[in-house]
DNA sequence: CTAATAGTGTCTGTTAGACACTATCTA
DNA sequence: TAGATAGTGTCTAACAGACACTATTAG
């Protein structure tokens, strides 16, 4: 046993992400959604004031997803919501000044539901307006196979950072590495685990129900639209989209109260939604 | 900082997963495929003599993919291999007798290019058939939602293991927990990630070229459909298997020479499947 | 001829996408 | 009435699944 051998330290950083309504200018007119991330300031070396992930270090007797909890807890006053493993960061250098693996969480809030504060080693927490967008594409070909960089554009707010996202393929064997071209104000390689989380939430979204982790306990089916479109960047069409979540979802009796226009009805989520399918296959 | 405070361990641990030929009897007859993974017999304490997954310590300047890499080859002799990030394992308890948090990464191998050998930590290295099976499905009404429980049935030639993975959908949250029922002479958690490995597997060949990471450099299309048939552990029908890889390869002018039947042409991978599905998408 | 594997053509039902239409509310 | 949102019906092309058929080899 290496025991004796120097450790390396280990931290657990989570990623949350919401989608919130911005305010309305027109009464008749529903509020715009956008996508949002919470980061927080931190208030020590390295990356004093740079914005971060919420995180921290495990403690010695505490699991990983409780250390996650309890970190974003402490600096942001967030509790009992959707977490699930992301990735596990372990570069050499990534932070300046000693060894530090990162287990890297990510969860989703409903934001009806929220009561963020900086706290701890937080000096501010806020939410960050999220634009990511594929912006460059290019492909060289290798003797053995080829190389292909796609660049993205992470936007937060004022913040811009280059994320590359590089797979390379040489014969039968595909790597996909990311790479940080620039990140400015954002801390250690947060930036990397801002843009995969966003790829893997596009990913899930499209054939899991993870998306009603972001929704209030009812809602109209506008509103889950409006969520779908916003995280996918890219609009859909109102019924084909109702097509694909009917059965996710629950009718209520409730509609909403908003003026000028007709009546919503509001949905609840359907937890049964798996098991009706797979009935319907046999 | 907690530079002072009491730090875990890190290991890496690598699921190695590969399909092999089994002896034919019969001439005219071809091989049958079995799906295996690579495990090795552990020297020394804690599960002294159990199998395991080949991987030991990060050292302190060392990339975990890395690290992944050094261990795999210091005790199995196998190098330069497909590998992926799978999960990162940080149960308390994992270890009896210290913090140990693995992160553990899944590979894999064509078989018809392998050097297995017994290194350095492990006394001995072999193959493990695999067979994963969905042996009961229980679900359970809460007041909030359901609790459902899957059952696997894990069974490595001669050892036995049950994993239950078991759902939880409390309201708009799915939490998902694996634990294992019964692993005898498996080391640690590592029938956990065993089957975790397995259903990433089979998720990303329905979807992905992962497959192709299986196959030699040269392949028939029925090989590369037994090779499907035996990891999804289900048959599937030929012309419709078929048109699904048309782009994934590509034709040469060999053709095997096996007797009693009728010639079958080979074909290796293309590495422009996507780019000419994205051109086919416009 | 038989036994074995290789390879193709086509029908069916489901789904994704596009689009056009109808309905309901307030001022 | 206009302007806003809610909600539905239907056409088409693509695709997955099932199945039946033809082709080539050795003995």
């Amino acid at each position: 046993m290496s025991n004796q051998y120097e450790r390396p330290s280990v931290t657990v950083d989570t990623l949350v992400y919401t989608v919130m309504n911005e305010e309305s200018l027109n009464y008749r007119k529903l509020p715009k959604k956008v996508f949002k991330v919470l980061l927080i300031k931190r208030k020590q070396e390295p990356y004093k004031d740079f914005w971060a992930i919420p995180g921290g270090f495990v403690d010695i007797d505490e699991d990983l997803e409780a250390a996650a909890k309890r970190e974003l807890n402490e600096e942001t006053n967030i509790s009992d919501i959707y977490m699930e493993q992301l990735y596990t960061y372990g570069q050499v250098n990534r932070d300046p000044r000693t060894r530090v693996i990162s287990c890297c969480y990510m969860s989703l809030v409903d934001s009806s539901n929220l009561m963020v504060e900086a706290r701890d080693d937080a000096k501010e927490a806020r939410w960050f307006e999220i634009r990511y967008k594929l912006i460059e594409e290019k492909k060289t070909i290798t003797d053995t196979g080829y190389i292909k960089t796609k660049t993205y554009q992470l936007k937060l707010q004022d913040i811009n950072a280059l994320i590359d996202v590089i797979i390379e393929v040489d014969k039968r064997n595909t790597t996909i590495k990311r790479k940080i071209r620039e990140s400015n104000n954002i801390a250690f390689d947060h930036a990397l685990a801002i843009s995969y989380g966003i790829e893997r939430l596009r990913n899930k979204i499209e054939y899991t129900d993870i998306a009603f982790s972001l929704m209030p306990e009812q809602f109209t089916l506008t509103d889950l639209q409006q969520v779908y479109e916003v995280i996918l960047d890219r609009e859909l069409l109102k019924a084909n989209f109702r097509r694909k979540v009917v059965d996710m979802v629950i009718e209520t009796n409730a509609y909403t109260r908003d003026k000028g226009h007709r009546p919503s009805k509001l949905y609840r989520y359907n937890p049964n939604w798996i098991d009706n399918n797979i009935e319907k296959r046999n």
